[in-house]
Order: C-alpha cells, then sequence, then structure tokens
DNA sequence: CGGGCTCTTGATACGCCTCAATGCCCGTGG
DNA sequence: CCACGGGCATTGAGGCGTATCAAGAGCCCG
C-alpha cells in the first residue's frame, strides 16, 4: 500500500508575542486580512499571536478540538488525513498568505505539519468569531477564501479521480508555478520544498512513480531539474496541455 | 480511459414563482436557511424563485458566470467536472437541503445536472450579498456550509487517492445510509437514484469495477440488492470498518 | 568517514481498465 | 399481444499502468 507515513506529534509551537505587526505584515495584500481597514486592523492586531513552527513540527492533529485559526506568513505547510494503517492523502499544501483551519467543525478534519521553518499567525476561534461581528468584512472575505478553497479541492479530486500519473506531476507542477509567479520575487526556478513523498501522498502516487515521471519530464525537454529542490520549467504551454489532459 | 461523458446543455429551468413558501419549506430546518429569523425570512422568500428542473437537465455549466446559488429541496444533482477528452469526476451528490454554487469564483468551477427530477430555490448572488448585508446571521451560515463541504471534499480525496475499490464502494453505500438516516422518513433501504456511471464517475473507477466490487460485497453477505435502484446494507459495522481502510 | 535519509532506477506483481458478449428492463410500435 | 430497439447492468478474458520489492547512488551532517 502507498502512501505509508508516521504521525509525530509534539504539542510545541513557540509563540513569539502579540506583535501587532499586521499592518505592516507582507501577506496581508494576498491573505484574508486584506479586508480589514486601517482602524480594525489594530484590535486584528491585538487577537493575533505570531508564533514559529520548527520544520517537521505538527500543530494540528485531525479529531482535535478546533481551537484555532492559523495564518501562514511564511514557510510551507503540509495538510494531511490518514488512515488507520498509515496510509496518508495530503489535501493540500498551505503556502503565505493562506488561511488555514476552515475545513474544520468542531474538530479538525486534517492533520497539519510544518514542512520547512514556518511563521504564522494564531487566531482563536472564538475570538475571531467575536471580532467577525464587527466586521463582517472579515466573514465575507472568509466566505470567499473557503469557497476558493472549495474550487481548488474539487480540480484536486479530478486530478486524483481521473488524471494519469504523467498528467499529476504535470499539473503540480504548473500549480507551484503559477504561486511562484504570484509572487513578487521574479525568477523561473519553482522550488519544491517538499519531499518526493509528499509530492507522492498529494498525487495519489508512490514516490518511484513521481520520480519516475519527473525523469521522463526532464528527457522529454520539459522541464529542468537543479540540485536545490529546485527545478525550472522549460516548456510551460506543453506542459499545461499535459496537465489538463490533452498532453 | 475511464470517465467519458457527454455534455446535454439546454438552457431550461422552469420557474414556478416566488412562492413565499420559505416558511413552510420542508428542507429549511436542515439548510442553511435555518438560520434567518422569522422577520426576515419574509425578506428572503421574496429573494428565492421556485424552480423544477427535469431530470437530466444540465443546469450549471462550468466556466458560466456565477450568477445564482440554489437550494434543493426536492431530487438529487449531480456535480462534476469534466477533462477536454470527456473524462468526467463527479465532485459530489447533492441532495434534498444542499446548498449549491458555493465553490465558484465570477464564474462556476464546476457543472451541474438534474438525476431524478429536482426542485430548487434559485436565489441571484448580487442580491443574496445584499441582503447579507442586513443578515449577518446568513453569511455566518453559508461559512458553516462551506467549512462542511470542504470537510467532504478532504474526505473525498483521501478516498480517491488512497483507498482501493472496495474501500471506495463500501464509503460511497455507508455515506448513502447517513443520508437516508438523516431523514425523517425511517427506513433501512438506501436509494441510489444515479447510474453505474455515475457512481463510478464518483468514485474514480470504471462501471465494470463498481459492478463487480458491489456483486462482491452481496456475495460476501454485507449487502442485499433490491431491483429497484435500492439496496439494503445488512452488515453496517463491517461495512464501515471496510470503509475506513480496516476491512 | 560513516550513517541515515532521499532519490533514482530496474525487475516483477497485481489491481483495475479495456474490450466484448450477454441479459434485463422498459417504452414503442406493429 | 408480442417483436424490436436502446439504455443500463453484469460478467468474463486479457492488457496496461502503477505499485511493490530491491538495489544502489547522491547528499547532508556529525
Amino acid at each position: 500500500m502507498p502512501g505509508t507515513a508516521l504521525l509525530r506529534r509534539t504539542a510545541v509551537i513557540i509563540p513569539i508575542g502579540r506583535l501587532g505587526a499586521c499592518h505592516a505584515c507582507e501577506t496581508r495584500l494576498v491573505s484574508v486580512c486584506s479586508a480589514i481597514e486601517e482602524h480594525d486592523l489594530t484590535r486584528l492586531a491585538a487577537l493575533a499571536v505570531a508564533t514559529k513552527i520548527p520544520a517537521g513540527q505538527s500543530f494540528i492533529g485531525e479529531g482535535e478540538p478546533a481551537s484555532d485559526f492559523f495564518n501562514i506568513t511564511s514557510g510551507t505547510v503540509k495538510l494531511f488525513k490518514l488512515l488507520a494503517d498509515g496510509r496518508r492523502q495530503i489535501t493540500g499544501f498551505a503556502d503565505a498568505g493562506l488561511f488555514l483551519g476552515l475545513a474544520a467543525g468542531k474538530h479538525y478534519g486534517f492533520s497539519a505539519e510544518a514542512i520547512d521553518d514556518v511563521t504564522a499567525c494564531r487566531f482563536s476561534r472564538t475570538r475571531l468569531r467575536t471580532f467577525m461581528q464587527d466586521a463582517p468584512q472579515m466573514e465575507e472575505r472568509l466566505l470567499q477564501a473557503a469557497s476558493s478553497e472549495l474550487v481548488t479541492a474539487q480540480e484536486q479530486m479530478l486530478l486524483l479521480g481521473r488524471k494519469t500519473a504523467r498528467e499529476r506531476v504535470a499539473s503540480f507542477l504548473s500549480m507551484r508555478a503559477d504561486i511562484v509567479a504570484s509572487c513578487a520575487t521574479a525568477t523561473d526556478r519553482v522550488a519544491l520544498p517538499m519531499t518526493r513523498a509528499d509530492i507522492a501522498d498529494y498525487l495519489g502516487l508512490t514516490i518511484e512513480t513521481v520520480s519516475r515521471t519527473l525523469t521522463r519530464l526532464r528527457v522529454d525537454g520539459l522541464i529542468e531539474v537543479h540540485a536545490d529542490h529546485s527545478l525550472t520549467i522549460v516548456q510551460r504551454d506543453r506542459l499545461n496541455s499535459i496537465a489538463s489532459g490533452a498532453g
């Protein structure tokens, strides 16, 4: 069976204090906080607890009471679900700017672990709910965020249910390239902070198939793989057409 | 390739008028409208257009401007995405009470088609947005609905990425049984209004595999299949344990 | 320089897909 | 009334894509 993984849990997150830094937050423009007006930002800042999460640290466990939301400000997080025998499905990667914790009722429906060193703003759910009663733009923004995540989720279902390994990997690379493109820092290098095992568990494949598929994409001249966990997409259109099933 | 399907589109939905029937709506208690207080219901009713959608009718097309929300009041709808060559992934079935259209930005990210005869309340997105400015409970309720759909979506990703055919079918039947159980009408019969092709496209399998798997579950004494597109689950615990990967 | 981890590559196995045939149900028309 | 046709479901035989098992290379870090 594919997707075997161990769940390491240590309940240590390092709060680095209420910084009141929402005004200066680099990710504010792309994140849910962008909806908040100047005079409300100070109140929001009072709710936010800036935290550091070291690489490899698990900080949300499926089934635990859903007490907090997180807004990632740097680094990358993986979200996943497990079966009893250890098979793992990564349901998404959360990069800087992403709001985390919407997919939860009373309890989290997923687990979360930092891939590299992560900084995030933590919000108490109950306090944020109180805050939203005075700041309906925030609630509207969260609804937008949830809608956008639903679109992404459905796209991923299409990938998992109907795409071939080659199409899945092409889709993944294309997606990652879009994230890079949306950042200010212009570069043609696509960073892949996650391991092959993570990519495999995200795409519903095995490590070996991901590796072989990447090799074939490289041999076919579609990508160039670099040593530092990054790669360059040489033929973006062909990659996209493969990703959409026309390749 | 599995999941081949034709998209039939005829833009006919039959409006049967503003009924002002929100107060009496049978699905109100389970649907998003449950958040609305009595004195606001009349205003909501003025927005809702009750519509009939005949079986087989497509009424939302992926990529079209997302103009409306729908609240299903009877019947079952399938939501799906297509690849260029016709491969299809059904991302969900929407039964009575479900609110439809959250997974959309400016344009719908999916298509929708009635499986059997469907009745639904149609809401203009822009008008509903206006309504929500005075009725924040509605917005909060929509956020809840979106969260709940996200949880379901992640569960489905786990199914599509990591479960075997047997586990997928067991999960599907268990899910359907839960829906029946949540209804007032107590019965041990699980109705399957959708075809084998629909089930296959929902589970990321082929018609034949679904059929064979159902046969095996029947031979193993876990279910009884009836002639009228319904079945009975004989051993619910064993089915559940198969569904969760422990089978 | 060794140990562990990640990644790649090869040989083989297997679960599900593909292709094909048959049966069932039901609406239609003679 | 039955013959016919089309859609849906079941079942079987064989093939293919991805998983599994196994080995080795590259790399980081102590």
